[in-house]
DNA sequence: TTCTGAAATTAGACATGGCTAATTTATCTA
DNA sequence: TAGATAAATTAGCCATGTCTAATTTCAGAA
């Protein structure tokens, strides 16, 4: 849970400014105070920091964290695709497949890239 | 859940000639009670049939769902081996990601794999 | 400056999947 | 065949992540 809302916080405050709950729910395809809930456990976990009612920030440990699962994203996806799959579905499998590669099977993969140069 | 017990149980039953809570419990690292609280749960969802105190066995239901399980198992370890990936790596990334790949990535595995003919 | 509507939170419920401790059942051996 | 032991189950607890309904807060418009 953690690693798909701190990389979602980070894309929301580049793209957007600032991440607010009813963004995250939407994105995450969840309700409001399922989001309010898990942003708690994330502050205690000391991944972000918030005041109520404000925008969600990210705190140093939680921005390496989504940044760890952004490089993953990226070459799960950038993988996939270079196997020929569609963007869409490459996107969907990324977003299960990501939390169970580990640093070898990842390193295979950008291996198993370099020649193509299609990421990053 | 039910697509690791009813792979695993299906694998007990062809390789020990059937399929015990306690085998369950040690191969998927978790205690007795879980396995017989969960297997009570498989046979509420027609997976599998059994009477209390006795072996487990799959259903029609039980045994396609294996089937497909063990195919799709197949095919992501095989597709991890031939990237170069150990055995033990590979056995156990599998097991994550294999509950995550749609039908077209997994065609995108076994397309990539053919050259190789390194599984079944 | 007040009020209204959207956003956020709180309260409380539910399902899943895990655990320990205690009990029951089955089986094998003496 | 009677006990002992290993396997299985029951009872009851906990954490996680989801929901709905009700309430509170904030911010912008009248």
């Amino acid at each position: 849970m953690a690693e798909d809302y701190v990389e979602l916080i980070a894309e929301l405050i580049e793209t957007r400014g600032e991440a607010r709950p009813v963004e995250i729910a939407e994105r995450l395809g969840v309700k409001p105070p399922t989001v309010t809930k898990n942003i708690s456990r994330l502050k205690t976990a000391g991944l972000v920091r918030r005041e109520p009612y404000r925008a969600i920030f990210l705190t140093d440990a939680g921005q390496d964290l989504a940044e760890t699962c952004r490089r993953r994203h990226r070459i799960v996806v950038a993988f996939l695709l270079s196997l020929g799959i569609d963007e869409e579905t490459a996107e969907r499998d990324a977003e299960g497949i990501e939390h169970h590669v580990s640093e070898t099977t990842l390193e295979a993969f950008e291996k198993a890239l370099k020649p193509h140069r299609r990421y990053k």
